[in-house]
DNA sequence: TATCTATTTGGCTAATTTGCCAAGTAATAA
DNA sequence: TTATTACTTGGCAAATTAGCCAAATAGATA
């Protein structure tokens, strides 16, 4: 595996990273809604809003969530309607067992 | 988030996890031209054959692939065509930036 | 049987991730 | 200006993951 095959594999991880923990991808799921705000997510997820914090910036900093203040609260949204259809693939997968 | 919910989602990061590394990522796109032994994927990556193994071994657990002994050759091919669609997808994420 | 070849497993250390609490920041309200 | 609300960041301990080497296993061949 060459350099430049292995950042474009790199690339790719990182962004499945970002989905890879239940609370992270509850999340993607909530905002399909639409946009929330992290109190919000806060309340439907039930844990500390610090860690609620670092799972939307981890998913900022992968391109999948972005986010936009007004007043007080930071609203976030998803950045990327395909993700819905990997969850489509993945529930298939899930299913075998 | 209640118990079964909570189950759901840990459940989708679990296949997600096992697809969460740079190696495993590039396993997939090579067996996705067909089934292959360990030596030959040993041999595209480069790194440790008990390395690959153990790489090979979380994305069985997940039921990302399948693997059939013959001979003296373990034989491994993806469990799920939908996942080069997810790639498609992974890609047009990266690119934003 | 003994040996060789392909792969898996155990064991270890290093690196990364998670989630809490406490402290800090930014916008609004009093 | 001070206080309040909404959120982010720093710091830390616990848990998980990664990759190497060495040892174990399974099947093929001599």
């Amino acid at each position: 595996m060459n350099n430049e095959i292995q950042k474009r594999y790199k690339k790719r991880s990182e962004i499945i990273k970002a989905l890879a923990h239940p609370t992270r991808l509850f999340i993607i799921d909530f905002l399909a809604d639409g946009e929330k705000c992290v109190c919000e997510i806060v309340e439907q997820v039930g844990v500390d809003i610090s860690t609620i914090s670092k799972h939307l910036l981890v998913m900022k900093n992968a391109g999948l969530v972005e986010s936009e203040k007004r007043g007080l609260n930071m609203f976030y949204k998803t950045a990327c309607p395909c993700i819905s259809s990997l969850f489509t693939c993945l529930e298939s997968i899930g299913n075998k067992d």
